[in-house]
Formats: structure tokens, sequence, C-alpha cells
DNA sequence: CGGGCGTTGCAAATCGATTTGCACGAGGTC
DNA sequence: GACCTCGTGCAAATCGATTTGCAACGCCCG
């Protein structure tokens, strides 16, 4: 039995036709009870599982959501997968899942297929596309969850509020009477980092303080871009107050820029992050971290997708 | 256009048949420029993709490679994923990714439904199935790599010498005097606690030692089940004086419960653990750990899949 | 006893692509 | 001029399921 079964085969042993064979696993219609227990039977000795893609052309559904992310490996995101996946694995939704690293072609890539692949959901971290791409390659078709402003309206979406949480915690240092704090950005355009730069900018104004140009860095969401960038604050003359790092990643980083720099945390320098990943927690000086719920989020979405998916 | 254009509607704006569509787009046989240049153009202005199912449906491949892992929020994983991704990702493969929580239910639905989707490849870490188990699901049909001594022999293996790494780390803290080390596994049974287990038990023999049965804990993989049991260990009579953990997260768990022990590490406890993930190199004190090259398994794997699925 | 109705099963169409076999014409060769 | 060979394009089969439409067969009722 190399090849695998196919409902003619099951048919046949069962001495009925396909059509019947159908309607026995799908009880779409009345079968006997002693056709059906031939059907069964049959089935049971060719081990026949009915192949997903015969059927997904005719139903027009693949019981697959997809979810498009900058990068899997970062901790954030795997929390996010797996509020999706608990989500929806008890609906029969399977996940397809992409990394990005945030480049546009990446991110148009990877829609185009999935829309091909006639996914039922998908749910995106975009840092590049815009609404009118979204309108071309997804249109209509398939319900969408965002994380973002992006075509706002048109689409679900799952507020991360990150311009208020960075406005929140840029306040909060404001009123412990620190003003001279730094911001590490991710790569300059749109994403989450500048996000969370403009609900910095905005308590600042507030404050009724401007931002300095040299006070605003940017790394790349990693460990080491935020050692360096923050190294870079640190070495010149005057070094900042307090430095809020656009993900926990590059707040670990800014941690060791300060160890090597031999300035206190949280004494001489403030460290804030977002996202309070699990390594958050563990390390020492513990970090202050703006807290997203990766988990929450996921889970949610999962929800949002399954009413549209189902209505 | 709310529904999206089939290769009909192309080949009718062309004025030419399916076929010269498909062999225009496919270059499996040679078509007139004029003729070419007309479907190219009728093409771009249907916005034509080709629906992947029913390419599908005819080639018999996916483009798809499934994952199933334990835990997709255990930090492990998403590095492997990513591995993976990035060595199939150029060949236009997508990934398909499943948790399990090492539920033999789990483990085995999954399975069975990427077989029934024709994954063209799957990469494996399983807990509880046996090697009767592939062959009945799987069978020889779709090529698999397995992260397990499972079905040795049958199917392509990363090895990840959980064996070793843990003989060798037993080994390292006798050579240097200790004797009296406990070691924190993971539910009995299949599965990387025990594999690691028999490692620690070898060295012990070769070294003519007992394991004292006290001396063998469980936890579950979590941080909160390593600071549970180890807490255990610490609490009795005659503390040891090392404990090798399954993991990281059960030994940062460990490294919790010392700390509330008001024991030292690693003066009085020696502590260990199994990965190296991010999080191991930023706790304090820092974390001692037996590193698998989590990145290289997966792009590993994904390199042997990629040779199976195109040979 | 004829007409309606519910039950049960099958034949055939359909989903949207790929791929094989065949036909037609133009051009070249002996 | 008969015979081949290419170059081009189309018709039809195929992949494996689901889903109508229809027919045959009781069975009940008036």
């Amino acid at each position: 039995m190399r090849e695998r079964a196919t409902i003619k085969d099951v048919a046949a042993r069962a001495g009925v036709s396909p059509t019947t064979v159908s309607h026995v696993l799908s009880g779409q219609r009345p079968v006997s009870v002693e056709t059906s227990a031939r059907v069964r039977q049959a089935v049971a000795e060719t081990g026949y599982r009915p192949a997903a893609i015969a059927r997904s052309m005719r139903t027009r559904r693949t019981e697959t959501v997809a979810l498009i992310v900058p990068d899997i490996a970062n901790p954030f995101y795997p929390t996010v997968a797996r509020g999706l996946h608990d989500a929806l694995d008890g609906h029969g939704y399977r996940t397809l899942i992409g990394s990005t690293d945030g480049r546009r072609d990446a991110e148009l890539g990877f829609l185009e297929d999935v829309v091909s692949r006639s996914v039922d959901g998908i749910m995106l971290f975009g840092h590049s596309l815009d609404a009118e791409d979204l309108r071309t390659v997804v249109g209509g078709r398939v319900p969408i969850v965002l994380s973002s402003d992006l075509g706002a309206g048109e689409h679900d979406r799952v507020v991360v509020d990150d311009v208020e949480g960075a406005e929140a915690a840029t306040a909060h240092l404001l009123a412990s009477g620190v003003t001279d704090i730094a911001f590490v950005s991710g790569p300059k355009g749109l994403g989450p980092g500048d996000w969370r730069l403009s609900g910095y900018l905005r308590a600042l104004g507030a404050a009724g303080l401007a931002a300095a140009e040299d006070r605003i860095v940017r790394g790349d969401y990693t460990v080491e871009s935020g050692r360096a960038a923050v190294g870079r604050l640190l070495a010149g003359g005057a070094p900042p107050r307090a430095v809020i790092c656009a993900n926990d990643l590059m707040a670990i980083g800014a941690l060791t820029a300060a160890h090597d720099a031999g300035v206190a945390v949280p004494g001489e320098l403030a460290v804030i992050g977002f996202d309070n990943i699990d390594a958050a927690g563990l390390v020492r000086p513990a970090l202050t971290t703006v807290e997203l719920p990766a988990y929450e989020i996921g889970r949610r979405s999962g929800e949002l997708l399954l009413a549209r998916m189902s209505g």
C-alpha cells in the first residue's frame, strides 16, 4: 500500500459510489446503517484520510491561518504565535508562519504567497507595507488582523498601544525628576520603534520640553545594537540620565553598555524596555519594562479571525 | 473585480487557450513572442496569480514544510524555526508550525493532518511517538527529519547528542571533585529530559558511582518547575553540591531556588543547564550551559529536507 | 389502485491549474 | 512533388474530493 487510498478505493471496497462515501463521512445526507457500516469498515481497512488539498479545491477553505512577523526568533513573537495557536487549534486551524525581517519585499512576497494559497485568515505584523499594498494584494478576500494602524477602519486590529505605553513610561520618568532622557528606536520608518518614539516625543512636548537630536538613536532590535547605541550615548560628554529602548533586547544590551562604561543602573542611568519578555525578569539589575501582553494579543487576534472566518 | 482572476480569464483576455497561458508562464513549451507578449499583458492587467491549491492538486507538491515542536514559546524552538526558515525560504518553501505540548494525541493529530495536507517535508521533535506510529502515519511518503533516535535508520536525523552532552557535563563536574550531583529531568518517558538523564547516569557509572534515587527529580521544562524541584532538593538534610537541569529554563528556576535558600552559586551549588538560550547569558550569576546549536539544527534539517524533496 | 412522499444511492459537474496527444502550416531536403 | 521536421496552439484528461439533480424503490393514504 505504497500510495494513499483515495475515496474511490474506499468506494470500490465497500461496493458503493464515491458520493456515498462522502455522505457517510460528512453526514450531509442520510445513508442507511448497513451501507454506512460497510463504508466505515472500508475506511478503517484502507486507512483512508481525505486529501486536504482536493477538499480545499472544492470547498475553498484551507483551515489555515498565516502569521507574518519580522523575526520569529525575537522572543515577543513566539509568544504571540502561541496565543494565536491556542485560540485556533481547537477549531482545527493550522498556522503558517513567516519571518520577513521587516523587509518590504519579503512582507509583500509572503502576503501574496499566502493569499494565493487561499489561507482563511491572516495576522500581520507589517513594518513596511501601506494600506494600498493591502488593498491590491489582499483585497477584501481574506480576513486580516493587523497589529498597527495600517488600514484602520477596513480591517480588524488588535490594538497594541505603543504610543500610549511609551508616553506613560516617559511621563513616569519626568515625574520622578529625570528630564534628560534618551530614546533608542528601531530602523527609521514604520514599525513599533517609531510608534513608541512618537509617544516619547508627545510626553516630552506635554512637559514643555524639546527633544534633543542627539538623544534619539537607532538600533535594529537586537541586543548587540542596543549595546552599541547606548555605548555611543554614554561615550559623549554629557550622558543622559535615562534611556528608553524600543524593545527589551536592546534594553538588555543597554545594561551591558552601562556596565562596560562603569555607569550604575538605575542609580546613574535608568533603563526602560518594551515587551516584558521572559529574560527581562532574569537579568540583573532587573529591567523596567513596558509590558505588551504578547500572548493575549495572539489569542485575541485568533478569536477575531475565527469570528470573521466563520461569519 | 471582487473575485480573483483565473487562468481562463487571462486566456480569454489574450485570445488564447488556458494551455498557452500555462506554457507562457512555465516555459515548458515554446510560445511565439507575440502571443507571449499578449499573455503577459493580460496577466498584468488582471493581476492574475495562479491558485496554489489547484496547482498542488496537479503537481502533488505544496512547497510547504511542517515543523512540529512541543512548545513554540519555549525559546529553543523559535531559533530552530528560524534556522529551518532561512534554509527553506530561498527555495520558495513555507513553514507550517504546530505546538503539541508533547502530548501524544496532539503529536499524532498534527502529523496526520500535515500528511493529509501533502506537505513536502516534516521536521519533528516528537516526545511520545514511536517508530511504529511514524510508519503507519507517514509511511515512506514524506521526507522527515527527526531530532531523536526515533526510527533511526529509516529517516534522516539531525543529531542532537543529548546523551553525550550530559555525559560530558557530568564528567566535567566529577573531574573537578564534585560527586554529589543531582539531576532535574523532564516528565518521565521519552524526550530530551530522560535522554540527558541517561548521559548523566552513564558518566556516574563510568566513575564507579551509583546514582542515588533521591538525587533524580522531575520538572516540566518551565522555570517554575525548576525552582520547585531544586527547592525540594535544597530543603532536604544534605543538599547536593551540584545540579544538572535538563534545560535552561529549569536551571534558571534553580538559581532562584538557590537564592531563596541562601545557597551561593556556584560556591555551594553548581548549576548547569542545557540549550544555551539567550537568557542563559543574561542571568546573574551566569548560567553554565550545555549548548545545543538550535539555529544550526534547524538550518541543517532544512538542507537535509531540501535534498530529499528535490531528489 | 394511483398519486404523493420520504429514503437511498449514483452519475455528472465543479473547483483551477498542468500536461499529454494531436493537428495544422511553413520551410527544407532529396 | 513526396516526405520530414519544426514551431505553435488547442482539446481533453487528470488530480481527489464535494455537491447538486435525478431515478428507483418502497410505503402510506385516500
